[in-house]
DNA sequence: TAGTATTTCTACTGATTTAGTAGGAATACT
DNA sequence: AGTATTCCTACTAAATCAGTAGAAATACTA
C-alpha cells in the first residue's frame, strides 16, 4: 500500500495541451485591440499602451504583434501617432486562427498531423483517439471569437462545458495503490 | 490580395497540443500488454519483444516502463523469465491517468494549472477558455480506456466526435488576406 | 526639412525540455 | 554458478521557449 509517487517529484512543468506565453501575450493583446475595436477608423494603439496594461515584456510583445500583422489580423502605422489596430471585426477572429498562427497546428503526434500517423498489432486503433482529442478542440477554439470573450457570452456548446461541476478542479497527478 | 503567411515557413514542428514520443510509446507499449491480459496472472511480456513489435527504442521503452510501474499501471519481473504485465484490467485505466504520468497535467498555461491564471481588463474572461479546453480534453481521455482502444467500441461522446465530417481534415495554416 | 516617436528587422542568448544512449548493478530463475 | 532480464544513474545532442539588444525604416509634426 505504498504512495505510488506518479509524477515527476516537484513543480511538474511538462504538460500535455501547453498554452505558450506566446499565444498567452498574443490572444491578450488582440482582446485589448478588440476592446477599442470600431469599424475600419479605429483609433491606433501602441504595443507600450498593451505591454503596461497587461503586463507583458515589450519586446516580445512587439515580436508577437508582427507575426499578427503577418498573418493579417491587425494593420500596424509607424511613426509618432503610430500603433496597432485590428484588421477585421472581432466576431470574425476565432481563437484557433490565432494559436494555429503563433504555434501551429492544434494537435500532433511527435511532430506529425493526427491523420498522418499510423499504427500496427494491438495499437492499431490509437489514431482515433487523437482524432478525437484534435476535434474536441477545434469545437472549443474555432467556435470561440475574440467578441465572446469581451462579452463573456459563449456558444452553448463552450458554456455547457464551464457548466461542468468540476469544470475548475484540477486533478491530481499522483496515483495512490 | 497577397499570400500572407501565417506560420513558419518549413515544417512547422511546433504546435499547441503535442503529444509526446513518451506519450505514444508508452500508451502503445500498455495497449500491448493490454493486449495479453487475462487476469492476475497474466504471462509476463518482455520489453524487447514490445519494442520490436511496435518499433519504439529499446532503452527509451525500458525507461518508460519503469515509470508505468512507479505509477502502478504495470509489475515487472527481472531476470531469464521477467517481463512485464498490467496490475489491472485494461478497462480501468484510463488514457488521461498515464498521460498525466507521463507527461504532466493535461493543460497548463504558461506551466500553470488553468485555474491559477487571472486576467485583467480586457482579458478578464480568457481563463474560460483554458477551463473550457481542459474539461473538453478530459472528456476524452478520461472516458477512454486501454480495452476501449483495444475493441475499437468508444464511448458515445467519443464516437460522436470520430463521425465529425472533417475528423480527419487538416485545417491550413495559411491566411489569404 | 529636421526631429521625434514608433514599428520592423536581424541577430543573439540562456534555460529548459525532448528524445534518446551508455553502462553497470540488482535480481530471479535454471 | 550462469544467464537473462529489469532497474538505476548519468550523460548527450538537438530543439524549443522566452525573451533581449540594437539598429533601420517610416510616419507624422513643427
Amino acid at each position: 500500500m505504498s504512495l505510488g509517487f506518479a509524477c515527476k517529484p516537484r513543480h511538474c512543468l511538462n504538460v500535455g495541451m501547453q498554452i505558450s506565453a506566446k499565444v498567452d501575450y498574443g490572444i491578450r493583446a488582440l482582446l485589448v485591440l478588440a476592446a477599442a475595436y470600431d469599424g475600419p477608423e479605429t483609433r491606433l494603439i501602441k504595443s507600450e499602451e498593451i505591454a503596461t496594461g497587461q503586463e507583458i515584456p515589450f519586446k516580445f510583445l512587439e515580436a508577437i504583434l508582427t507575426e499578427m500583422r503577418h498573418a493579417g489580423f491587425v494593420i500596424s502605422q509607424r511613426g509618432a501617432v503610430g500603433g496597432y489596430r485590428l484588421s477585421r471585426s472581432p466576431k470574425s477572429i476565432a481563437l484557433a486562427d490565432i494559436m494555429r498562427v503563433l504555434d501551429g497546428p492544434l494537435a500532433a503526434v511527435r511532430g506529425l498531423r493526427p491523420e498522418m500517423v499510423s499504427y500496427k498489432g494491438s495499437a492499431e486503433n490509437l489514431a482515433d483517439v487523437w482524432l478525437a482529442v484534435r476535434v474536441s478542440l477545434r469545437k472549443v477554439l474555432e467556435s470561440m471569437t475574440l467578441d465572446d470573450i469581451l462579452t463573456g457570452k459563449y456558444p452553448k456548446e463552450v458554456s455547457g462545458l464551464l457548466n461542468d461541476p468540476d469544470a475548475n478542479v484540477s486533478r491530481p497527478m499522483f496515483v495512490t495503490e
